[in-house]
DNA sequence: TCTGGGGTCCTAGGACCC
DNA sequence: TCTGGGGTCCTAGGACCC
């Protein structure tokens, strides 16, 4: 099964409050330069879509109201979302926050047929938390996923095996999860539009064209996919912690450039603590006015979880590149990452390592930046970081965050 | 007042080692 | 008398997902 819910936040906040029921609204960051994370079903009558800016939006419906997203809110109905699924299953998958593969091969000897347990689901999620969702039963995830959109919202829709070759020979190939843009338009300079000609086609040539992924692509053209829903005991570990942010307007100062560096560095530092990690390699991502995107990246001798060395790592790479013109967006990341835990390494220092662990209980007792870094304690750099949290942004799955 | 933010996975090429 | 063949590690960048 996969479960997604409709217009998550968009819903979450309509329930939330009354005088946005039937209304069309879209939820969006603070900052100046957000975009529309999810609109209401209201709002798409008219076209509004998510990653449209304010503008845009506002343009193609005059009525919208603008709704600055309450992560808090999405991350506890998301929660509940999934205490709700693993009454079913053990074998729960968040997908992102509002989305779930559950494997319910062990359920029906206690609960009984799939599609009515997954009636069962949509009632208690609707009557428990007041939203709707679109669910997929099918053999397997790819083609649970693909019947999960099929009758958004509020749908329950079920591929079975035999229903498989009718449903896939005319789907456009770009609907299967997996074949974006690029992938669509190669397949498309093939000859190759649909499901039911990529499944015949030829494997030589697809595995000429995309390498081991040609394979792939042609069982998924054949709806086969053997992945498994990993579930708690596969519970996968966190590969990357990063931040990034589109500045309130274009900058060229290096010096600015390294206070956002600085403060993006201190909010990965704390993210990596709070689940115990330290990472060996930072990357710092830019963004030039003009859209252009890069980034580089800096192995560190020893993983860490400071900002200090974060931030003196990303802010070496800044100084190695050459900007070529003012910067829109900057991005810091920890990856290769590994257990730091509170126990020292060889080199670890130890008072350091307590001093960043006090800092984070201040912090989390008296507020987010209650003691912080001397050189970010100035009166144009203390605004509020509270952008809208992905959707892809996992509440468990890989490790839980608190807000 | 055009175009957010957080991720994963894969590939390709160069450095380096034996 | 042109210049092997493995392997690993590292970086950059792209495709894709929500």
């Amino acid at each position: 099964m996969h479960l997604d819910m409709d217009a998550f936040f968009a819903s979450v906040e309509q329930r939330a409050n009354p005088a946005l029921r039937g209304k069309p609204i879209a939820v969006i960051g603070s900052s100046g330069r957000t975009v529309v994370t999810t609109a209401s079903y209201e709002a798409r009558r008219f076209g509004v879509k998510t990653g449209m800016n304010k503008f845009e939006a506002r343009r193609l419906c005059p009525d919208i109201i603008f709704v600055v997203g309450d992560n808090a809110k999405y991350v506890d109905a998301s929660e509940r979302v999934l205490a709700v699924l693993e009454r079913f299953s053990p074998l729960v998958e968040p997908f992102s926050i509002d989305e779930a593969f559950v494997d319910l091969t062990g359920s029906t000897s206690l609960f009984g047929k799939v599609s009515d347990i997954a009636r069962e689901i949509k009632r208690l999620i609707r009557d428990g938390l007041g939203l709707t969702c679109s669910v997929g039963l099918a053999p397997n995830k790819l083609l649970a996923k693909l019947a999960s959109g099929m009758e958004k919202p509020d749908g329950l829709v079920v591929i079975k095996p035999v229903d498989v070759g009718r449903i896939l020979e005319g789907l456009p190939v770009n609907e299967l999860c997996g074949i974006g843009p690029a992938t669509t338009e190669a397949l498309k300079a093939m000859g190759i539009a649909t499901c039911g000609p990529l499944g015949r086609a030829d494997g030589r040539a697809l595995r000429a064209r995309f390498g081991v992924n040609g394979e792939r692509l042609k069982l998924m053209g054949q709806g086969v996919d053997g992945s498994l829903v990993a579930g708690a005991s596969g519970e996968r570990e966190a590969k990357s912690i990063g931040h990034s942010t589109t500045l309130p307007r274009d900058v060229s100062d290096l010096n600015e450039l390294r206070l956002v560096i600085l403060k993006l560095s201190d909010m990965v530092a704390a993210r990596a603590r709070r689940y115990g990690l330290k990472g060996s390699r930072v990357s710092l991502t830019v963004r030039y006015s003009d859209f252009h995107t890069f980034s580089r990246r800096k192995s560190l001798a020893t993983a860490t979880f400071d900002a200090a060395i974060i931030s003196a790592a990303a802010t070496a790479i800044l100084g190695d590149m050459k900007l070529e013109k003012p910067v829109r967006l900057v991005g810091v990341t920890l990856s290769e990452l590994s257990e730091g835990g509170r126990q020292l390494g060889l080199f670890d220092d130890a008072g350091r390592e307590a001093l960043l662990f006090a800092m984070d209980r201040i912090n989390d007792r008296y507020g987010d930046s209650a003691v912080t870094w001397g050189s970010l304690v100035e009166p144009d750099t203390d605004d509020e970081d509270n952008g809208v949290i992905s959707p892809s942004w996992r509440p468990k799955g890989v490790r839980r965050v608190e807000f």
